[in-house]
DNA sequence: GCGTATCATTGACAAAAATCAATTTTCTAA
DNA sequence: TTAGAAAATTGATTTTTGTCAATGATACGC
C-alpha cells in the first residue's frame, strides 16, 4: 500500500494531504489490472469507491436504452474519478470501461467523504479540481457546437503534442481510431476522412498511430480560429 | 442590504450558513436592474466579483474571433454565476449577457474565497453544488451528441413543464425562441423545423410562445427514447 | 393606431455528417 | 507464418442541419 500512496500524491487533490489523511484516505484500498473491455460500473450504481488510474486508459461514457453511447471522457494514468458521487444522491453519473490494459486503484467512497467533511485543505482542493474540469467541459460543449469535424480533430492533436517541441513534431495516438472518433463525438468513418482532410489541408503526415508535421503552425490556423481560446490551450493537463 | 441577504440565503450553496458568514459575503454587495443586452463581465475579464440572479435571465456564453457563438447556459433567477473564478487563474471562464430586464446582485469574489477557506460547511455546499452542476454538463455533452435537434427540443419542454400538472399541460417558453435555439445549439431556422416536427409527431399544440398538450407522455417518448435517463430527470430543478 | 424593427417561419439549396456496403490493412493467436 | 478477426479506409447514398433569401407575424415607440 505504500507504493500506492506514493501514487496518488501525485494528484492534485490529494497534493497536500499529510499522511495522516493519507492513511485514512488509503485505508482499505486495493490495486489491480484489468485488460481491455472489463467494465468498472455502470452509471446508475451505487458508488462505494472511486477509482485512481495508475497506468492505461479509462472510458466514462452513458448509453441509451437502445444502445447509442454519449464518451463523457476518456482518462489517462493520473487521473481518478467516480469521486463526485460522494454529493447528492451517490451514484455514479457514468459507466466506466478499461480501453487499453490497466493498472487501477480503488478507494472507499465513505472515508474520502468524512475526510473532506474534517479537512478543509481536502475540500479546497477538490473544489479547485471541480471548476477545472467544469471549464473542460465548458470548452468540450464548445468545440461539439462551433467546430466541425476535422476541426474538433485538429483539436485534439494540438492538445497531444508537446508544444516546446524543437523541429519535427511527433504525435501518437494513445488509443484506438475508432474510441478518439467517439471521443470527439463522430463516427469512425467521418474520423477517417477528417483525418484526410487535414492532411490535405496542413501537411500533416500520417503512418498508422503516428502523426508528423514540420511544425504545430497549419493546425493551430486550421483549428484555433473555431475556437473561444488562443493556443496553447490554458486547461492542458487539467489533471496534474 | 437586509433585502439581498433574505434572497440569497435561498441559494443553496449559502443555505446553510449563519448570519455571521452571511454578512460577510455580503460585504459591499450591490443590487441593479439592467436591460436586455447589458453585458455583465467578458470571457477573459479578470474576476472580481460573483453574480446573484434575483429576477430575470442571464446568458452565459463564449465566442470564437469570427463571432461565432457558444451558449454554455442561460439561468434564471436563483442562480449565482462568475463563483467558479476563486480557483485557478481568476479570470471569467465565458462571458455574461443579460436576456431579458434583470435584477442582479453582484458580490465580492474576495470574501467568498476568504470564508470558504476557513468554513468547511460552506465548501461542503459549494462541491455539492458544482458536483450537480458536473452532472448536468455531462447531460448536456450527451444530449448534444446522440439527440438529434427536434428531440433535444422535445426535453428542453420536458424540463420547462410541471409533471404534477394534471390534465392539459401548458408550457409557456421562458425566453425568445431563438435564444432557445441557441441554448440547444442549432440554428432559428432548425429550431422552427424542429417545433413543427414535434408537432406533427407529438400533437404538441404551439401558439407563440405557449404550448399545449394533452400529455407528456408522447414527447416523453420522442425525445427520452435517445437519452440516458429515464424521465423525470433528476437533474431538474438543480440550482434550488 | 401606425410604421418600423425585430423575431419567426418557410422554401430552395448547400454542406456536413451518418449510414450502408465493400475492401483493405493491421493485429493477434494458433 | 498464416488464418481469422478487428480496425481502418473508401465509395455511394441518405439524413440532418446550416445557409441564404423572401415573407409573414409580432412588439414597441411615437
Amino acid at each position: 500500500m505504500d507504493e500506492n500512496q506514493k501514487e496518488i500524491l501525485k494528484v492534485s487533490i490529494f497534493k497536500h494531504l499529510d499522511s495522516g489523511a493519507l492513511k485514512k484516505i488509503s485505508a482499505g484500498a486495493s490495486s489491480s489490472m484489468h485488460s481491455k473491455g472489463k467494465i468498472l460500473f455502470i452509471h446508475g450504481d451505487e458508488a462505494q469507491r472511486f477509482y485512481f488510474i495508475k497506468s492505461g486508459w479509462v472510458k466514462l461514457f452513458r448509453e441509451t436504452l437502445d444502445g447509442a453511447q454519449a464518451i463523457v471522457d476518456i482518462l489517462p494514468k493520473g487521473y481518478i474519478f467516480g469521486e463526485t458521487s460522494i454529493f447528492e444522491d451517490s451514484i455514479y453519473p457514468y459507466s466506466a470501461e478499461v480501453v487499453e490494459p490497466s493498472e487501477i486503484i480503488s478507494f472507499s467512497l465513505k472515508n474520502l467523504k468524512s475526510e473532506i467533511a474534517e479537512n478543509n485543505q481536502l475540500a479546497l482542493s477538490m473544489l479547485s479540481a471541480m471548476a477545472r474540469y467544469r471549464r473542460q467541459q465548458d470548452q468540450e460543449i464548445e468545440h461539439r457546437s462551433i467546430q466541425n469535424a476535422p476541426q474538433r480533430l485538429g483539436c485534439f492533436l494540438l492538445r497531444l503534442a508537446n508544444q516546446d517541441e524543437v523541429g519535427v513534431v511527433k504525435i501518437h495516438l494513445p488509443y484506438d481510431k475508432t474510441l478518439i472518433a467517439s471521443r470527439l463525438g463522430m463516427q469512425p468513418e467521418t474520423f477517417s476522412r477528417a483525418l484526410s482532410k487535414l492532411k490535405a489541408q496542413t501537411g500533416i503526415r500520417v503512418q498508422g498511430a503516428t502523426i508528423e508535421m514540420d511544425s504545430l503552425d497549419s493546425l493551430v490556423r486550421y483549428s484555433c480560429s473555431a475556437c473561444s481560446s488562443e493556443f496553447p490551450c490554458k486547461d492542458l493537463h487539467a489533471a496534474e
